[in-house]
RNA sequence: GCCCGGAUGGUGGAAUUGGUAGACACGUUGGACUUAAAAUCCAAUGGCCAUUGCGGCCGUGCGGGUUCAAGUCCCGCUCCGGGUACCA
């Protein structure tokens, strides 16, 4: 019988789940350890094998964790909510949630046929009310608090409105849009609606009219990082700007603090850098310019103030609101024009259309308050409304945009900045601006022959003294907009009453999603709920017909795992203060400007109502690469039904077509099951190279329509679970993407065969002895375990698959049968090959599962080599090798290689210029 | 454009962080076992030259440099992948 993986991992399997041996509660007599992953959309092509890529490498590290004694935590759930079901439902009638349950439980069957340790007593999905009654609960807390600055924390808003009626908002500090000043009087003037819009402005979570992403295709608003080269993500489809009332989440007001938080995580760089430059912090001064024959001031943002002698001229975007106050009578019909065609391109013809300069001149001009110059203002798309103040300085010389503008519009450019040592020229014979903060400041006032860094200082010094600006810092990070006029999401726990949203009361809460006759926008556009009858509350105020986005479940999932039945609370104070958050988080990098940013955030707002412990949410964090397919092809001579092998495709006029690669075995076609495949190809014809059909391969995405998907279920079958686990990790580094090649999976098939003769004979007799095991034997093991720990440690989980193989390969050669060594191996294995690890264990007379068996310890003693082989070289090249006992000193070792036959040769007629001696690494003789 | 990654045999990849380049696998070739195949085992396998023996030369995308010693460090490129995109 041999291996016989199959009986050895349905057995397993059951017995983790019968016996819950992966089920944990909180023990403090141990250290907790929290791994996770993130959270999968359960689709309806279920796994393909680079899904659980990062799961395998989880699990090992979750395996590893527990045999190194610490309490883990190791949950799985499900982000149920999401476009391709609602999708599926506009199409079929179907309910998203018949369709979810569908594909959450392929899903589940996959995973277990995997072997993942995950305690799944923990299981949370976002579409089930016992969960989301927690999402709406945290909207709820969202909707009323407010960020205070001066404390830099969320507070409850109930505080703010006492504050208000005590003494208006003079003395608020707060992340807001409200502007005007009030006194507590006119609060308390103030009518129910008008309180409550003020208090609107406040709120974390708002509700507001802004400009957003409107997908038509998809009939909802998208967030920004749900927007692609101006496409929706999801599908493709082109998105539009348009101005709508939505809710929207203030995490701007967090910016500052996700940006320091980045200082103390444990991430990838490349990923800490894309979620700075989404957050985007840019530091400068807000200058205010007053505007010639007008009480209007137009407040301009800047990061080279030190550049204000420099600017000719002032630019506007379209929708700032002082466009139409200060457009002359002249220019009136001209701008309004542009501002109609800025407004009426899409996104996408707007980026695709950047190098393209527009602009109107609105006959305005503007006063530099510090130079007393009269600057034209203009109008152009390519200042953007939604940044700074939607107002900039032009400042030609110095910045490339206003460069092209100026020279365009035909616009004056002076020179303020020039690198040290240089002497001026005449901009207007430049190719480019000079845009770097390298240089000395000319023609600039009292600024002049400052350095840049110095001027900035000294100008905000100034503005703030003259009061006509300030230092400011400005973030990209926008609000994130938290509704979509979808059907498959939490519903709002928010009610209408007189047109004001107020919050349904807690013990409203879940708020289940109505029943609707079509999953479709109704007539008049309003969302799917919107069709619910009585879609109100009790009372018979209407709820609101908006759903929350997909990032809303997601945002804080990790921590109702860590106590995820509990009816009363998010999750127990004493469940947060063992667990903490997140120790390890893989997954993939394509979240690092959604989920990663949400999750970090809605983390911090629970910690500022002192319900998370932690700041923030995900200590350390690996992204997994991609795993790539490997397509074959097949070449059709043009216009026929007949194929050519790939080496003798040249001579003839053909087409690549895509074949299944489950026909192929090493880029060999079966040709039976190709003519079988389609019906189209039932009566091909082939020209054969030595017999054999031969395809060409090429690396690319893995996709259906590709036909390289490579499911995890085929290979289990034919391999097994732990085969598939450790042809995963023995690809390649973790982090790293790489092509699926399904060939060498055999190897590490045959490595867990020769494993299985290490304990068993043919007849499946176990062979294991009690006898005393050899210093030889005892270095493999030792060495093993110590690289295995390394190794898995560093996440370096191919070099671990092939240190096992050697120390197989090494143990077949010793024809180690003894316990003393393979008790330890097979320990040392199980988080990796967990089911033949089990068998194992079993064999060996142990009655409970080994996966809490105590990982080995290495010692040193065993490791010691008593020589060591050096290679010798000459000016650098290796020339011989030679050994000699490891304990020899530098001069001894000299002496050895200097007087070695070998070395005679190559010293011959030479002189020995030096001898350098790293002991137990090199020698080089360097000679002349 | 800007910001990150990356480039090593026919293939996936290793290399203790400056110290024997190509571990471990796949593939290929040859051999053993077998009536045969599968499975298994053994051997060879970076390129070129030599092969009568030793052996020699070249070689980690390209061009320079530092060093006794460079895949690894520095400077300058090329190509590939990803992020971002008028962010003042």
């Amino acid at each position: 019988m041999g291996y016989d993986f199959k009986s050895i991992e349905k057995k397993w399997q059951k017995y983790w789940s019968d016996n819950k041996v992966f089920k944990v509660d909180i023990d403090k007599s141990k250290p907790k350890y929290y791994v996770l992953d993130m959270f999968p959309y359960p689709s309806g092509a279920g796994l393909h094998v680079g899904h659980p890529l990062g799961y395998i490498a989880s699990d090992i590290y979750a395996r590893y964790k527990r045999q190194k004694g610490y309490n883990v935590l190791h949950p799985m759930g499900y982000d149920a909510y999401g476009l391709p079901a609602e999708q599926y439902a506009i199409q079929t009638g179907t309910h998203p949630a018949v369709t979810t349950e569908k594909n959450i439980k392929r899903y589940r069957e996959q995973l277990d046929k995997i072997g993942f340790s995950f305690d799944w007593d923990r299981e949370v999905r976002t579409n089930d009310p016992k969960y989301f009654k927690w999402t709406q609960w945290t909207f709820i807390q969202l909707f009323k608090s407010w960020y205070n600055k001066k404390t830099d924390k969320a507070e409850p808003i109930d505080k703010l409105i006492k504050e208000f009626g005590k003494n208006g908002n003079k003395n608020i500090e707060a992340a807001t849009t409200q502007e005007d000043i009030f006194t507590a009087g006119q609060w308390n003037a103030m009518s129910e609606k008008e309180q409550q819009d003020i208090l609107m402005n406040y709120r974390i979570a708002y509700l507001s009219e802004t400009m957003v992403n409107w997908c038509p295709a998809l009939g909802t608003v998208l967030a920004n990082d749900e927007v692609k080269d101006g496409l929706s993500e999801r599908g493709g489809h082109p998105v539009e700007r348009k101005k709508m009332k939505q809710w929207l989440l203030r995490i701007s007001a967090y910016a500052q603090r996700l940006l320091d938080g980045l200082e103390k995580i444990d991430w990838t760089d490349s990923l800490k850098e894309i979620q700075r430059n989404w957050i985007g912090r840019s530091e400068g001064a807000s200058v205010f310019f007053p505007v010639k024959n007008h009480d209007e001031k137009i407040e301009i943002f800047t990061t080279r103030p030190d550049t204000l002698w420099g600017a000719t001229f002032m630019v506007l975007a379209p929708e700032h609101e002082l466009v139409e106050k200060i457009t002359t009578p002249e220019q009136k019909e001209k701008v309004e024009k542009y501002v109609q065609w800025a407004k009426n391109r899409s996104e996408r013809e707007r980026m695709a259309e950047v190098k393209n300069v527009t602009g109107e001149f609105t006959g305005a001009y503007g006063i530099n308050p510090l130079t007393g110059d009269e600057l034209p203002i203009w109008i152009a798309d390519y200042v953007l409304s939604g940044y700074g103040t939607g107002a900039i300085m032009a400042v030609p010389a110095h910045d490339s945009r206003d460069f092209a503008f100026a020279k365009h519009f035909n616009l004056p450019i002076i020179q303020v900045v020039i690198k040290e040592g240089e002497e001026p020229t005449d901009p207007s014979t430049w190719e480019e601006s000079y845009d770097s903060k390298e240089g000395v400041l000319i023609n600039s006032g009292f600024i002049t022959g400052m350095k840049v860094k110095d001027a900035i200082k000294a100008v905000i010094k100034k503005i703030e003294e003259m009061g006509i600006g300030k230092g400011t810092v400005n973030y990209r990070l926008r609000d994130a907009i938290f509704s979509r006029q979808r059907y498959w999401g939490e519903p709002f726990p928010i009610y209408y009453k007189n047109g004001i949203p107020y919050p349904l009361d807690e013990s409203e809460l879940p708020l289940e999603l109505p029943e609707v006759d079509s999953f479709l926008p109704t007539e008049d556009g309003e969302p799917p709920l919107a069709r619910a009858k009585n879609w109100k509350t009790k009372e018979g105020y209407p709820l609101e017909t908006n759903t929350m986005p997909g990032f809303a479940g997601s945002s804080g999932y990790y921590l109702r795992y860590m106590d995820p039945h509990n009816d009363k609370e998010y999750f127990s104070r004493e469940a947060v203060e063992y667990w903490r958050n997140v120790d390890l988080y893989l997954g993939g990098d394509e979240h690092g400007t959604g989920h990663l940013i949400y999750a970090r955030f809605w983390n911090k707002f629970l910690y500022d109502l002192g319900l998370a412990v932690e700041d923030e949410p995900f200590m350390k964090l690996i992204n997994q690469g991609k795993i790539q397919g490997r397509s074959s092809f097949v070449y059709r001579i043009q216009g026929t039904n007949k194929f050519v092998s790939y080496n003798l495709r040249k001579q003839y006029k053909t087409q690549a077509l895509h074949v299944d690669i489950n026909l192929v075995d090493g880029d060999v076609l079966d040709l039976e099951g190709f003519r079988n495949w389609l019906p189209e190809y039932k009566d091909a014809e082939f020209i054969l190279e030595d017999g054999k059909y031969i395809c060409g391969h090429e690396v690319e995405k893995m996709s259906k329509s590709k036909h390289n998907v490579q499911n995890p279920d085929d290979l289990i079958d034919r391999y097994g679970a732990d085969t598939l686990r450790l042809y995963e990790m023995f690809l390649g580094p973790l982090d790293q993407d790489k092509p699926w090649d399904t060939k060498g999976i055999e190897g590490v098939f045959r490595f867990l065969k020769r494993l299985w003769k290490l304990y068993f004979d043919e007849n499946d007799n176990l062979i294991v002895t009690d006898e005393k095991a050899t210093d030889t034997e005892l270095k493999v093991l030792h060495k093993l375990i110590k690289k295995i720990e390394h190794d898995i440690e560093n996440f370096s989980f191919n070099t671990g698959v092939s240190a096992f193989m050697i120390a197989v390969n090494e143990l077949s050669d010793l024809k180690s049968h003894k316990k003393e060594i393979l008790e330890p191996l097979a320990i040392t294995l199980s988080s990796y090959a967990p089911h033949i690890a089990e068998e194992l264990w079993s064999a060996l007379g142990h009655e409970n599962s080994i996966t809490y068996a105590p990982f080995p310890k290495w010692e040193e003693k065993y490791l010691k080599e008593n020589t060591f082989t050096y290679p010798v070289s000459f000016n650098g090249k290796t020339r011989f090798k030679l050994e000699l006992p490891a304990d020899l000193s530098k001069e001894e070792i000299e002496k050895a290689a200097l007087e070695a036959k070998e070395s005679q040769k190559w010293l011959e007629g030479k002189t020995v210029r030096k001898v350098i001696v790293v002991p137990k690494r090199i020698i080089n003789i360097v000679v002349s």
